[in-house]
DNA sequence: TTGAAAGCGCTAACAA
DNA sequence: TTGTTAGCGCTTTCAA
């Protein structure tokens, strides 16, 4: 020991990885670093993983399947020991046939029941926010999406489309993420001869954005369109949008806990509106 | 190889690392992964990684020095080939000690020359915000920091102090990190008998927090008090706060290019400032 | 308790 | 060109 101190020995962990067939790290996939959305789940994962004594492997996929592949691929070579998915294009069935190198967590509704999964419930908070809507006599809602084909774009649209049956399909707007998502949605609203009295927006930083623009562009907030958006981020407070908490972060820890764990399971996470002044 | 590809053989990754002694990883330092600045740097670095071949290692430190170590462990543990620290609270002569072990890079104004750096000038980019509330006019100015011994926050007092030498330190704000520091801090600020009438603040979401707090307290911006803001990000631009922009995506994709590159440099990045209508 | 050695799965140098 | 084998630096089993 006192050798080792004094040569100043350290361990060469890829040997230690080798030996052992196992690695303490696990990989993460998310479309985008730069989005609140995505770095408050990476934040709830990586303070779950600190304390278990994990490594964090990450790798933005910008949604392209081969990003994804080349992540998921680490299991196969052992690179990692599992990998959380928190949003994907890529096809369940090929997510699946990764199975067999290593665990894999999805952060959404349970695809496949082999496949562990943590998830807000996207079907009942849309319709949550679309009931509060209509319980403030807002009936022409529009609404907004990131990818219109994505997993939880459907099941707002599905929520949706049971509440309004004969709606609209220019009430919806798609590629929904950013602030200046927000601001382009508002012109496009504002232009539009017979538009909707109520959107309910994918996030609260598009729905800043299309507030705001809003605004610039004369109209006031509710009187002349109100808003909900998702995510309950400070910038919802500080701007007095009503808006649909997802606790991400918790989400983010708690994938962290399915991934180490032995067995699967699908958890839901709970939403919960909390009203200001947008509706 | 027809063989190979029957029995589905993959590489294990662990040995190769092992046998080559390196890993085409490389590790990176941020103290929080849900603020913008940070994720817009990740991403930077991200991109410019991919096209390399190299993945990625994070640690999110929340700026403990244990953290910070932790993660420079693993260049001793030749986990990582080299590392970025997009910021730090570790000193600099701890830092030192592992550079024998591998690259790093800093992204900050050269503390070392020996360590590779990337980087905004700190002081002129403070220098040229305080500039341009003078020609406005603006005498009473205020700012905002994060951490107040931080490297950048000491170039950023630096520069105020070589404007305003007769400075009221409490017209000092810190822990400016976020859009409720920013409400926070305008609360404060309302509530001075003799407060500034020109606030220099660390971010645009910090920014953002203060300009609608002061609007909910009733004040006017830029009459009452006029503000600027750091990094340009869209939220400044739907608010329309006049902001230092830093191009933190390319600074990012600078830091890797440094950190996989054999020589040291110092590599100063251009800022600019955007006029808008808060000053 | 300590010591020796097999095995983890590759790369690279060396022979054939 | 193809085939062997000696590392790389650990963990773990088995002997002593």
């Amino acid at each position: 020991m006192q050798a080792a101190e004094q040569l100043r020995y350290v361990k060469n962990i890829n040997a230690v990885h080798l030996s052992l067939g196992k690695t303490k790290i696990i990989g993460v996939i998310l479309p985008f670093f730069s989005h609140p959305y995505f770095g408050v789940i990476l934040g709830g994962i990586a303070s779950a993983a600190e304390k278990g004594g994990y490594k964090l492997m990450i790798t933005q996929s910008n949604y392209q399947v081969s990003q994804e592949i080349e992540a998921l691929d680490m299991l196969k070579r052992k690179q990692v020991d599992g990998v959380i998915i928190a949003s994907r294009e890529c096809p369940i069935d090929i997510v699946k046939d990764y199975s067999e190198y290593g665990k894999i967590i999805l952060c959404e509704a349970p695809a496949d029941s082999s496949l562990s999964s943590v998830f807000v419930d996207q079907y009942k908070a849309f319709q949550a926010a679309l009931a509060f809507l209509k319980q403030k006599s807002r009936t022409r809602v529009g609404y907004t999406l990131l990818r219109p084909e994505g997993k939880s774009s459907l099941a707002r649209k599905k929520a949706y489309q049971e509440q309004f049956s004969e709606a609209k399909s220019d009430w919806l707007f798609n590629n929904a993420l950013t602030v200046e998502d927000g601001t382009r949605i508002a012109r496009e609203w504002a232009e539009m001869r017979d538009r909707p009295d109520a959107m309910v927006i994918t996030n609260d930083f598009v729905a800043a954005g299309f507030l705001l623009e809003c605004r610039k562009l004369g109209f006031s907030v509710p009187e002349d369109v109100s808003i909900i958006g998702f995510d309950n981020h400070p910038i919802a407070s500080a701007l007095d949008i009503t808006s649909v908490e997802l606790p991400l972060h918790l989400l983010g820890e708690t994938a962290f806990e399915q991934v180490i764990s032995l067995d699967v399971s699908h958890l839901e996470v709970p939403f919960r509106l909390v009203d200001r002044n947008s509706v």
